[in-house]
DNA sequence: CCCACAAGTCGCT
DNA sequence: AGCGACTTGTGGG
């Protein structure tokens, strides 16, 4: 369930669709890959309301979003992980650090993270970030290389590791 | 509080 | 290659 603060939700169109990402008072806290429809963007621009410090914001994700589509690193707004546990936050982090062209296994991350077998609770982890592409959750391969899953949808995953360079085991 | 599930991993066949 | 056992965090009853 959805306790719904009051989020500021902004469009980003990329060449991949338009994204919606979710403003709160701290950050960025959520980030949606394109819907279906690809309808009016400006249905969810509250321009006028929107702070200025959020459109700073807003900007930083929106040159984030392009560049790590195309596979480069970049810099990033301020998360907003409120409410999310402690071990969630703990597995992002450490996504966070992954290069560009590089992986981690769901064991590594969980090593990383001081619990070696929490490797499923990882998996967990992945599927519960908020922030898909900016936490480069598609970059979590399984021990041998393999796919593995991806809440966003498994052709997702595959195109943005194929963008990076990165190869994979079917 | 207990129970079932998940984007894993390892060992055995 | 395939199947099952074991593991941990999380959400629902």
């Amino acid at each position: 369930m959805f306790m719904k603060r009051n989020l500021v939700e902004l469009p980003i169109p990329t060449r991949d669709g338009i994204f919606l990402a979710h403003y709160s008072k701290k950050g960025l806290a959520e980030l949606n890959f394109p819907v279906g429809s690809a309808r009016r963007a400006d249905q969810w621009t509250l321009r006028r309301s929107v702070p200025t410090k959020i459109k700073k914001w807003h900007r930083t994700t929106e040159t984030a979003l392009k560049k790590i589509l195309a596979g480069k690193k970049s810099k990033l707004p301020p998360l907003d992980w409120t409410g999310k546990t402690e071990f969630q936050k703990s597995a992002w982090k450490q996504m966070l650090k992954i290069s560009p062209g590089k992986t981690k296994s769901y064991g590594e991350v969980a090593t990383a993270i001081k619990n070696p077998k929490a490797v499923r609770a990882v998996g967990g982890a992945c599927g519960a970030n908020p922030i898909p592409v900016l936490v480069p959750c598609h970059r979590i391969l399984a021990a041998n290389k393999k796919l593995g899953g991806f809440s966003g949808g498994l052709d997702w995953k595959r195109s943005l590791l194929k963008r990076e360079g990165i190869k994979f085991d079917v």
